[in-house]
DNA sequence: GCCAACGTTGGC
DNA sequence: GCCAACGTTGGC
């Protein structure tokens, strides 16, 4: 899951209380649906900066609860506002995320580098989706590469 | 700031 | 339903 880290970083997110952020401002129908219908609590999650300096994985977490309304879209003072929304007939979704742990940042080029990972849909090129599954595989490889995790992953 | 890529919008 | 124009994303 991507967020611009001025906007709500990997540290934000530990920060917050029972460090869990809902994760607001998904306006894109492919990133919602997989919120909606993939995601389960308990599902790992790979905390990803974009739009900054040194893009790349930056912690562990994982889905904290199942997909509710983004209250964002009823405000007409958010950036994410949607007037064609209605509290009735909710447009946009979003699922709470609960950050684990802080890792070493593991950047795009790193990510590009190794072979395991070469069919990632967030490094494809052109990817614009700020949400996107993980398989089995390439989640064990990155976590694999991550040191002390162990003690904060359940399953 | 540039630009490739892609989703959305809206006229027809 | 097509598709050109436009806006946004996001790496560089």
């Amino acid at each position: 899951m991507k967020s611009e880290p001025d906007e709500a970083s990997i540290d934000d997110a530990l920060a917050a209380d029972k460090q869990t952020v809902a994760w607001t401002g998904v306006r894109n129908y492919q990133a919602r649906n997989f919120m909606r219908d993939q995601m389960q609590i308990g599902d790992g999650v790979l905390f990803y900066h974009s739009g900054c300096a040194r893009p790349g994985i930056a912690g562990i977490a994982q889905v904290a609860s199942n997909s509710y309304p983004d209250p964002t879209q009823f405000d007409p003072k958010s950036p994410y506002h949607d007037p064609k929304s209605s509290p009735d007939h909710p447009r946009w979704l979003l699922v709470d995320v609960r950050a684990l742990k802080k890792i070493r940042l593991i950047g795009l080029p790193e990510l590009r580098a190794e072979a395991e990972l070469a069919d990632m849909l967030v490094l494809r090129r052109g990817n614009r989706l700020s949400i996107t599954p993980v398989t089995t595989r390439e989640w064990c490889h990155i976590v694999g590469k991550i040191a002390n995790v162990k003690e904060v992953l359940t399953e």
